[in-house]
DNA sequence: GATGAATGAGCCTTCATTCAT
DNA sequence: TATGAATGAAGGCTCATTCAT
């Protein structure tokens, strides 16, 4: 019974993903949901309580795999530039692998339905990160100011560019990984 | 015969904002808009054709406001380090005096309701600001890459920044602009 | 003014039937009626009391029309037969030269809109042609029954048969009218 | 789970029918429907689509019962003369045992909502009939003409016959049956 | 006379959820 | 566990009608 209930709950995080990014927030219902999964809508009441509580753990998993994803393969006392360059890299790779997931993400994180506890949790989970940049703070490799700041400047460009890359396909071969790179060590550097 | 009352568009522009904010695009409805204006549900229609409609229009006139918000005060032939810097100013300001219509359009332009005739048509309104970035990379001041790419690392680590500091709001005073438009400009400078 | 309001109120009449065998009596709304008519909705409750008044009114409009086509050009003395004759081929050529207005009537006379004084005052616009039944069974022509009855043989089975004809348009030429007329005449002769 | 309730969908089509003869089918509505069932208003989509579904699906059970009550007790075989006299007093027994049935049938049958492959299934119940009048004309005994025009002659002077007597009461004991089967059985006959 | 604005009431339909099986 | 049936509440929208101009 174990496997079965696995792929539900897979089926029905993929299910809502994708919809909501067909139809967009507003526009989502439990009954689409059990018609995108096949399931009955009934039987998505047995794995979660209600909507709520399934778009809130829906997002969790899928930003906790995200934030895996991104700090994949970088080592805690990797070289700092190293591991911003890996950092960046792969929430490129995420993003263009799992498109899907990252669009979701960015209309939940930005709703109301993302309460302050699940930041937090969610914050927990970026640690490593976190202290990464706080070593190259202390190395004196990057500027003297909170992590979260410098975050800012590799996440957010990059999330944005690829956002448009993805309506005017040609840009993305055009501009390469480099350069924003370059940008973003730039902005960070002391 | 009646004549429309351009006050009732504003208002249903800021009840709008507010409702979307306090209870997000899945839980917004043409009835709770009516209560929160005073107006009468079916009124809505006389001035939106439908919710879609209503949501669209709404989100464009709040959204141009913005634009011209943040381009405030430039002049063309304006030194690019100083035009750059306006700008980011301006966004700061802009964010800090309209905190509900910039959260709204954070909301907005991540749902599948801002189509790309949309897009298309804001991006006229950007037309200024393109081009000081292609003045700043003529001049050699900038990097020889796309501006969308430049004003990326100007606006959204700002954007992101400010939404973290609405959280713990402790933090926005100790860091300061300053050291944000120092990272925007070593980001983009050459 | 006078000329002005006769053509509005034509207009309305055209407006309704045609709407009305388009989307059908259940569908149909003033807004709509305004829109085919050019007219603001407002301006309809110049020509009438309200919705119902109107839909009385323009039915009675146009089945006095009816009644006066069909019993065009026969006088009183005519001889019966050849009345009846006329009285078929009028009937038979209104259902032709106005498909819009009798599939209307079919429409309104079946629906509980058609009230019992209604019907009342559209049977005196029938008295000459009960009188010419009546004067056939006098004279021992037609069978010794009700006018009524046999009236109806010979209006029903032809407005059925022109129902069926519409629709597959070939069987109209067939079927000649002679044919038609001469049962009728055999049902009602003595 | 629970099972669908056959006694649902009868109550829902003796709702249908009862209030479309008192109200008309221009005020009916699925609300006023379940609130005669009894059921909820969601409930009636349970069984049906929508409310147009609805509508044709009953329309069509009714009607066929209709039929098959018609040609009730005729056998193939059997004389000509007997089988139309037959049809003739199973309409009219049905008209009488249903009134209501037959009072909705006539408001459907005129409206938009019949649709061409409606009246098309429902001919291949009337085939039997069909049939009959066809011997009736290859045997010499009726008219050669199209059945469709034979059965006209039948059906529809007693349907209207029958609506009139509704109104003026008395009527229906004064004339008997007799006299309406000679009348159609003159109009056919050879 | 004519009409756009305005609205309470009602429309059809779908919602999230529960229940019986 | 899984689900079709069932529903009160709410959805978006249109209705017939009135009013001010």
């Amino acid at each position: 019974m174990r496997i079965k209930d696995e792929n539900k709950k897979a089926a029905i995080t993929k299910a809502i993903i994708g919809l909501i990014n067909e139809i967009g927030f507003a526009n989502i219902s439990m009954s689409k949901i059990a018609k995108a999964t096949g399931l009955s809508a009934a039987t998505l009441y047995v794995y979660y309580e209600n909507k709520e509580d399934m778009f809130r753990k829906v997002y969790m998993d899928v930003k906790k795999q995200m934030i895996e994803e991104c700090s994949k393969d970088i080592c805690p006392q990797e070289n700092v530039q190293e591991a911003v360059r890996k950092l960046c890299e792969n929430l490129l790779r995420y993003m263009q692998d799992n498109t899907d997931e990252f669009l979701f993400i960015e209309q939940a994180c930005n709703s109301p339905m993302a309460t302050d506890e699940m930041i937090e949790e969610l914050a927990q989970y970026n640690q490593d990160t976190i202290r990464t940049f706080q070593r190259g703070v202390q190395e004196g490799l990057l500027k003297q100011t909170s992590p979260a700041l410098l975050i800012s400047f590799c996440y957010y460009p990059i999330q944005q560019i690829f956002k448009e890359w993805r309506k005017e396909k040609s840009m993305l071969p055009e501009v390469d990984f480099e350069v924003v790179f370059q940008m973003c060590w730039d902005a960070i550097k002391r």
